[in-house]
DNA sequence: TTTTAATATAATTTC
DNA sequence: GAAATTATATTAAT
């Protein structure tokens, strides 16, 4: 018997080579457009969709330090 | 993201009542038509082919009984 | 060693 | 896309 489950998508693991560019990418430009992403995905052999939710995640990763660090700074 | 998952029938819990009829229908017939299950079905508020898998399932009953005691007596 | 708890972050959901 | 949440891989402590 066959049903529709919901599955999630196994994580990735990203490679430190594939993150330092991501990261350096990440320093002058953190919203790439589709054009920079594709042409990453093929750099590092990921999907593009990768890399759309990595600069998702990251970018929700530095507005949180950022908030805590000015939270840090209003509580001094 | 959806997926096909192979998911199991949960298991029927077959009543005292509901057995007592199907063994001695059984005893009788034990290769049952549409017909006869259909009717037992109804009677029993069961599926049809809960009906048809049990009667599988003890006509394979009977066979492994059958073999085990021609085992016995061909050990004597 | 195995188990548990904390952490980082990938993936998903909700808006 | 942002924010919030959930899930999972890794690591540290036991």
């Amino acid at each position: 018997r066959l049903k529709w489950c919901v599955v999630r998508r196994p994580r990735t693991a990203f490679t430190n080579g594939q993150v330092n560019l991501l990261e350096s990418v990440f320093q002058v430009n953190s919203y790439p457009g589709i054009r920079l992403r594709e042409d990453l995905a093929q750099k590092l052999e990921l999907d593009e969709d990768r890399i759309q939710i990595w600069f998702q995640n990251r970018r929700a990763k530095f507005r949180r330090s950022f908030r805590e660090s000015s939270l840090q700074f209003m509580q001094k």
